[in-house]
RNA sequence: GCCGCUUUAGCUCAGUCGGUAGAGCACAUCAUUCGUAAUGAUGGGGUCACAGGUUCGAAUCCUGUAAGCGGCACCA
């Protein structure tokens, strides 16, 4: 073996460099600025620390801020790390556990002795760890027998750390990193070469959380430190930015600007809609209803409350019945002294689903094979007692109306069934504003129910479906994620991405051969004989609270005409124009558009404010002038500036917007 | 459910050391008739989330409860 490797560079060149040199090497034989740019190499392909000597001949690339991802991905890695020595500092007994980078930071859970952080300490906690930054402590690495590893842990009392120890694979190299020669961390690295490659203003300690010791509920709760971190304080400053944007557009913020619902705590995961809000929902239910008549769907309504019994027969007593409201099948007690129920009476629940009442339908009188496939719909409103730390706004909720289906087919009927799902919801994304969304595959989880050849048939039969659209594609997102599909059937996954780069999953299709058999659902077959269906349940939009505050988030409240709840408003300069708006308004009505007339005695400046801010896309300005020449000033939403059109030409195109995409 | 934080007028928020509550917007009345993001004046409006406790005295300190917010866990 020669005493020298060849070292190739990315521009092609190569150079000799004596055994025991490492990338840090590299660099500095090219030059002192890249040795100081420098943060980590790619050593083929891999990314591993300069201080890492070479092996053997090698492919190197040295990464420097300008590759951003692999720079960000490091800086976060090593913003975790200062976090947990600057913690440890501060509070010695605390215990150290685990900490990753996140998509746009870093966290740190933690095992404190007195009680969980709170966010007045996070201040403290930032200052000490600008100074580690300030400190430039070399970050080296050190391979570590893993007995060694695990009674160094025991003796520093790092419980959580020596359990994790004991626990990686055999076989693998353990290493530690050491923060200077004062802390170190069970890392598999890379590292910066030393802290003070940080930018000290480039992160921020966000939040405190709880969170569970390996994501379990059943194991201890530590205390959880946020923070974003950055390459530079114009990166930070720009999401930060960006979160306040965000925060702009939070639909319970809209919701109430706008006086679309509200929430109470009397009814705390129901929500209160107000008219506005009730037309946005109207507006988006009548579309869907007729794009399913269009599709071949019957809709249905089944009963909010059924007896246990039912729950019990198709399983969802024993899974999820803590999460299912019940009530006393009995007339409660009408004196005011006593008890206002007995609780011997019989239970009954509010239905936390749709699918057994449609099975319950199915049933009805005889199905042949010739009904096949058919396609049963509700916009079914369901109660389920989510836990009280889920609940969100209006997008998780206690109460809520999915627009569901449950298409029953023959097995032959599968694919091409799953195929045209697909299709109308891709055509209903994209009029919905949704172009662009996301198609995953959720295979078997470990505990399910059911053969494996049901399963391989259903997996393969959704795959194929998907493919046979075209939309198995990277442009789709396509994925197949392992494990995560439902206990009784595999999933497709339909991922929105909203206008600020979100992905919210709506739309689901799972294959279901359980509930039909525990619920003895059949048709009869060509050859006479009884035959289970397929149950395919299906959603589109997932829930209309949900679905309608994604919109909301997504438009920033400025929704497209069809569904914004007031379309127009008519306003006037000076009441002598008073007449001609209430015309106005009257042929707006006539011609189908939702419009309101505002005759205040109010500046127009003070009226063009209020209803921007309500969002209101179009506002027909009416002075004098218009009301003599029979015209109108449209000043719109999307527009710049007013135009002054004759009344017809200003209601036809109003109604040209206001008309559903599927009308159109 | 778990951890942390929050709760004051319809809304957004001040309220210092414990001494019985304040602003802007909104609302009402009056004046103003105005050309594209806030006209002026006057006025009404609060069991300081709820229940206890400490204190001569509590929006303020303590305990409990509820809801909300940020996460964790959950999401049939």
């Amino acid at each position: 073996m020669s005493d020298q490797f060849k070292i190739s560079l990315p521009d092609g060149s190569s150079r000799e460099m004596p055994m025991g040199s490492t990338p840090a090497d590299v660099a500095a034989a090219i030059g002192p600025g890249l040795a100081k740019a420098a943060l980590a190499a790619r050593v083929n392909g891999e990314l591993v620390d300069l201080s890492r000597p070479f092996t053997g001949d090698a492919q190197l690339a040295l990464v420097t801020s300008r590759d951003e991802a692999d720079a960000l991905e490091l800086a976060r890695h090593d913003f975790a790390h200062v976090l947990a020595e600057a913690v440890q500092r501060m509070h010695p007994n605390t215990q150290i556990t685990f900490g990753p980078s996140t998509d746009d930071g870093f966290y740190y859970d933690f095992a404190p002795v007195g009680g969980a952080f709170t966010d007045g300490e996070l201040a403290n906690i930032e200052f000490e760890m600008r100074r580690i930054i300030a400190e430039d402590k070399p970050l080296r690495r050190e391979v570590i027998a893993r007995d060694e590893l695990i009674a160094k842990w025991q003796e520093a009392g790092e419980i959580y750390k020596a359990e994790w120890a004991a626990e990686l694979p055999e076989g693998e190299e353990l290493t530690v990193y050491w923060s200077g020669d004062d802390w170190f961390d069970m890392c598999r690295g890379p590292h910066l070469p030393s802290t003070g490659k940080l930018d000290p203003a480039a992160f921020k300690l966000t939040r405190v959380s709880g969170a569970y010791w390996r994501g379990d509920q059943k194991n201890d709760q530590l205390s959880r430190i946020y923070g974003t971190g950055w390459l530079n304080k114009k990166q930070l400053d720009a999401h930060l930015n960006r979160l306040e944007e965000a925060a702009k557009r939070d639909h319970r913020k809209l919701g109430q600007e706008m006086d679309l619902f509200h929430l109470q705590s009397e009814a705390h995961g129901s929500v209160f809609w107000h008219p506005k809000g009730y037309l946005i929902w109207r507006a988006l239910e009548a579309y869907m209803r007729r794009r399913l008549d269009q599709a071949g769907y019957d809709e249905v309504k089944t009963p909010q409350v059924m007896d246990a019994k039912q729950w019990e027969q198709s399983g969802h007593w024993g899974k999820y019945r803590e999460n299912m409201f019940v009530i006393p099948d009995e007339v409660p007690n009408t004196e005011d002294e006593g008890p206002v129920i007995s609780g011997e009476a019989d239970w009954m629940a509010l239905k936390p689903m749709n699918c057994p009442a449609h099975i319950l339908i199915f049933k009805q009188g005889i199905k042949s094979y010739r009904d096949l496939p058919l396609r049963m719909a509700e916009f079914g409103c369901c109660h389920r007692n989510e836990a009280h730390g889920a609940l969100h706004g209006i997008m998780r909720v206690r109460q809520f109306t999915q627009d569901d289906a449950h298409i029953f087919v023959r097995p032959d009927q599968l694919v091409e069934e799953v195929k045209s799902f697909c299709d109308l919801l891709d055509l209903i994304y994209k009029d919905l504003g949704f172009a662009d969304y996301a198609i995953k595959l959720a295979l078997r989880p470990d505990q399910r129910f059911g053969s494996d050849e049901m399963w391989d048939w259903s997996e393969a039969s959704l795959r194929d479906a998907v493919i046979a659209t075209g939309r198995a594609t990277e442009q789709f997102g396509w994925e197949e994620l392992p494990g995560e599909g439902a206990f009784y059937a595999p999933k497709l996954e339909f991922h929105l991405t909203d206008a600020i780069g979100r992905t919210w999953q709506c739309g689901t299709l799972q294959t279901d051969t359980v509930l039909p058999e525990r619920l003895d659902a059949s048709y009869i077959g060509e050859d006479g004989e009884k035959h289970r269906p397929v149950m395919l349940h299906r959603a589109i939009l997932g829930t209309f609270e949900r679905f309608i505050g994604i919109m909301i988030e997504h438009y920033a409240g400025k929704l497209p005409v069809w569904l914004a709840p007031v379309q127009a408003v008519v306003a006037t300069i000076v009441s002598d124009a008073d007449d001609y708006a209430r015309d106005v308004v009257r042929q707006l009505e006539a011609a189908g558009i939702r419009v309101e007339a505002d005759l205040r005695n109010e500046k127009i400046n003070y009226k063009v404010r209020e209803h921007s801010l309500k969002k209101v896309p179009h506002l027909l300005v009416l002075g004098k002038r218009e009301a003599e020449e029979g015209t109108v000033a449209l000043r719109s939403m999307d527009a710049e500036h007013q135009k002054v059109m004759p009344l017809a030409e200003a209601i036809a195109m109003l109604k040209a917007q206001a008309t559903p995409p599927d009308l159109r």
